[in-house]
DNA sequence: GTAGCATACTTGTATATACAAGTATAGCGT
DNA sequence: ACGCTATACTTGTATATACAAGTATGCTAC
């Protein structure tokens, strides 16, 4: 019990980080590494209140946040406990493929076909809110699961906001990755579709024929400029999105 | 500014319903009305706190939360705008396909194809988490845009949450409408994949031959038993999931 | 005129407190 | 042995209060 407790070392009250937001970070460390195992007790509000001297109003607000995004479950009357595991890549949230991969005990390469900046295509500039021609970084690669193609990654990025980008050695870490370093998304924009791949891309994903693709398109905002669209080409036969969570409540609009 | 204070009439101490969540319904409603219009500034928490006499920390609540489900826009220093209507449905809320065609502007129909009782296939009996061969109910029916058929669905209910479904006249109202009066979902779970449609398939949705389908199969639970199981099919050419949200915070795990 | 400052208003976070309501258990009486 | 109750603990919600920090506006000093 207490050695759940520990795991709280590091909040501080003075952080730039609001405290709601570091015991997420915290839990969500220690359920992401598998610390914590599905089903197991968290500590109770209160408990967590004498541990981390901390209102409790602070901890529900945390441990709230965590429930709507399905990390963990509560039950009035009884406590709070960790989520299962979902299954699969996440549609809600921005999850980098080879975390994913490497979470699912399997090894994650990628190989890097383009890199380079291109005058933005007119349907490019339109995704991306800007005017056409204007430059923009232009990556494509393939991403395998122990050697097997299960993902082509087509990103476009605004140098302007990401002026680096060029320069990275995408091999060593993925653009997902590097790109949630620098910089925190306040917006998302997901679109999800069926294609059937042309021959091109049939090879590159090792496809049989008549197999369709799954394709996610995404664009990130961050302070109201797009920085970057990635779409992102799946084999149907190899790969599923999926969500789960809990609806604290639902709507129709 | 005062009509739009006066939206908050019913707003009650006494409810069953919590005051945050009779808030949130109240914005949601006069958002998917169209009564207040994107871009447009809502009443600040102080002067929501005087109209409602009801806590500032209640508002923000509610606030906060449908910022989160990317309805409203909230400016540090600024205010709260509503925020700009997303295109496409929602992979992330429950959503009535009728009500969404229509708010595209378009005409809902359907046609019931099949609504029985069978005995629960091994598939099923698994995704619903019950014995095979147990009694569920099945529908099938397709819904049409201006007469164009644009989904398949496919569900399957468990009679011992729901044991008037066989009952009802689903030309009338949909099963996603009549489920939601019936029960709230407590959890859900989403999957989406590509597909190459059958024969019967394609026939059904009229599709021309070598195009895919966009398959979304969801599950739903109330008091973790899953009341009904659904696989949406749509023709890959005619239709797109999607979502659109601010991230608060977003997280890698 | 303009730069800079003061101010008023906004949202963001944190706290202490209170009561309601759900769950499990120990212990009591029969 | 069985059922009921009291109790202790849990989460859920609501309030009043406080301070921090961002934005816009208007005023003042130059």
């Amino acid at each position: 019990m207490s050695a759940i407790l520990e795991s709280f070392d590091d909040i501080s009250k003075s952080a730039p980080e609001p405290i709601y937001q570091q015991i997420k970070s915290t839990i969500q460390q220690r359920i992401a590494s598998g610390d914590w195992t599905a089903g197991q007790k968290l500590p109770s509000e209160n408990e967590l209140v004498v541990a981390l001297d901390v209102s409790r109003m602070t901890i529900n607000r945390a441990l709230r946040e965590l429930t709507q995004e399905g990390l963990i479950k509560r039950v009035h009357g009884l406590g709070s406990f960790v989520a299962e595991a979902p299954r699969h890549a996440s549609l809600i949230e921005l999850q980098d493929i080879a975390l994913e991969i490497e979470q699912h005990g399997k090894r994650h390469s990628s190989q890097v076909l383009v890199l380079d900046s291109v005058a933005a295509p007119v349907e490019i500039a339109a995704q991306m809110q800007l005017p056409p021609g204007r430059p923009v970084d232009h990556l494509r690669a393939i991403h395998f699961q122990d050697e097997i193609p299960i993902q082509l990654e087509t990103r476009y990025v605004n140098p302007v906001v990401m002026p680096e980008f060029g320069q990275q050695d995408f091999t060593r870490v993925t653009a997902t990755a590097y790109l949630l370093q620098q910089f925190k998304p306040d917006e998302m924009e997901h679109r999800v579709s069926a294609v059937m791949p042309d021959r091109t891309l049939r090879k590159l994903l090792s496809m049989p024929d008549g197999q369709p693709c799954l394709q996610l398109n995404r664009r990130t905002w961050s302070n109201d400029q797009v920085v970057t669209c990635v779409t992102l080409t799946y084999p149907g036969d190899r790969y599923e999105l999926g969500a789960r969570y809990a609806t604290d409540e639902y709507q129709l609009r």
